[in-house]
RNA sequence: GGAGGGGUGGCAGAGCGGUCGAAUGCGCCGGUCUUGAAAACCGGAUCCCGCAACCGCGGGACGUGGGUUCGAAUCCCACCCCCUCCGCCA
């Protein structure tokens, strides 16, 4: 969540962020709960002041011998009306505090103004577009003819929309993960994380997903947990609730399966795996010094970056305008790797600032160098997605011949074997 | 799942109805000393909220939330988490 102060302060910058976001929210109704939360504080710390008071008073007065019975129902009187403010209290500033979780981020100066997708930018471009000498293929069909997936058995055991992988399938899926942790682990300086992959409501909402997202995420009625969109999740929530005492940036990254039921995409991208309901993901999550934010976002995304160049796939960089910004986020970068047979760009990592915004809800504070306690910045990116990545390769890798090139950086994760042939 | 023990400041750890925001140690910050550092010694520092917004005043926080009481870190209840033992189990 923001500043409550800044919210207070700087209402004509709230409004026009809520403005640029499309948000709804009522503004004026919040601010009005927090005045009515304020004079009932105000009202509550007098009495508990001259409650504390008289109540030392009376100690003394029985150290002395005397009769307090007087005393003790005048003050008994005070605490009863204490109560009832406290009660009035405690029901707005629940309300207050509920509605301030749907208050979004405020936007970074730098992030372009605009409705939606429509307004987003594209900073830079890096590789070459293949051309080819015969129509390509889209990744599912390519997938069919050389077996590496089987969309039909999956139906029936899970649903629609739940991959399985098969053969070298599994075997290019389990590559792709170990030559991505191994590149942001070894060359990139982060520590790797194994996390649960089931999470509370509390980290849900430190992070952002909740109370926004709950329709897309899957819950575990009889535990109260959330499965995890991503890990984002348990990686942010490391220190939820700490002052962190070692120096910063800490650099943590970790893969897991992300699971998201798409309640509002019915009948999008419905074929192949470019929307599915489980998917696999190397995440990376920065927290750093909040003067820092800004250029850790630019190496985050490199970070990022770095595993498109390794693998030789064109993608672009794209700057998120406020209507398309996530709503933690204050400023996000999305990669987008071409995909000549899909015909179009697909989105395979979000790198985002979320300022103080996460750390507020979680907690996550470090000391500074004047001894004072602050909130962190958290940073975090996909590193990558990766159902989309294989989308890339088998699309951009196809030959005339029906077979798959891959890119001779996997060699070392796949045996050496860097050519996918079509099924006899 | 059963029995017992425990959750206190950055960390460890006392306190078990009022004088406790809380001993002590470590760590941290400043100073003395030193060419510099270490050691030693001296001093300092929790966080949140409201009001005032220049100094300041007040409230709250000892896992979380309720309760008892004139008054709760201390007593009661519920929940969460950790540890030990038993059971179950990959």
């Amino acid at each position: 969540m923001i500043d409550i102060r800044i919210i207070r302060e700087r209402e004509a910058d709230v409004r026009a962020a809520l403005r640029n976001r499309g948000s709804d929210f009522d503004l004026d109704g919040w601010l009005a709960l927090d005045a009515r939360w304020r004079a009932l504080v105000t009202e509550r710390d007098a009495l508990n002041s001259e409650r504390n008071a008289r109540s030392k008073e009376i100690g003394r007065l029985r150290a002395s011998g005397a009769d307090t019975a007087a005393a003790q129902a005048a003050v008994r009187a005070l605490g009863e009306r204490i109560a009832a403010i406290e009660r009035e209290l405690r029901e707005i500033e629940a309300e207050r505090d509920a509605r301030l979780l749907w208050i979004p981020n405020l936007p970074h100066s730098t992030t372009p103004v605009g409705p939606d997708a429509s307004g987003n930018i594209v900073v830079r471009t890096w590789g070459r577009l293949r051309e080819f000498p015969f129509p390509p293929r889209p990744h599912w069909e390519i997938g069919e003819s050389l077996g590496l997936f089987d969309w039909a058995r999956a139906a029936r055991m899970s649903g629609a929309g739940f991959p399985l992988f098969k053969g070298f399938g599994a075997e290019l899926r389990r590559a792709l993960i170990r030559f991505m942790l191994d590149v942001h682990t070894r060359e990139h300086g982060y520590t790797e994380i194994a996390p649960p992959y089931l999470c509370t409501a509390a980290a849900m909402t430190g992070t952002g997903q909740l109370p926004r997202l709950a329709a897309d995420m899957y819950r575990v009625a009889e535990e109260d947990l959330y499965l995890i969109p991503t890990a984002e999740v348990p990686l942010t929530n490391l220190y939820r609730e700490e002052i962190i005492t070692q120096p910063l940036p800490i650099c943590v990254t970790a893969y897991s399966p992300c699971f998201r039921r798409e309640a509002g995409a019915a009948g999008r991208d419905t074929r192949g795996i470019i929307r599915v309901h489980q998917f696999d993901k190397v995440e990376l999550v920065r927290f750093v010094e909040p003067a820092r934010s800004y250029e850790e976002l630019e190496i985050l995304t490199g970070h990022a970056e770095a595993v498109l160049q390794r693998l030789g796939l064109p993608y672009r960089v794209v700057a998120l305008c406020t209507g398309d910004l996530s709503f933690a986020a204050a400023k996000c970068y999305d990669l987008e790797l071409w995909a000549p047979g899909h015909g179009g760009w697909l989105e395979v990592s979000s790198c985002s600032n979320f300022e103080d915004f996460q750390a507020r809800r979680a907690g996550i504070r470090y000391r500074r160098a004047d001894g004072k306690v602050a909130f962190v910045h958290t940073l975090n990116g996909s590193g990558v997605a990766l159902p989309r990545l294989l989308v890339a390769l088998l699309e951009n890798g196809q030959q005339a011949d029906g077979s798959v090139e891959l890119p001779e950086a996997l060699a070392p994760y796949l045996n050496g074997r860097t050519r996918i042939e079509p099924l006899a």
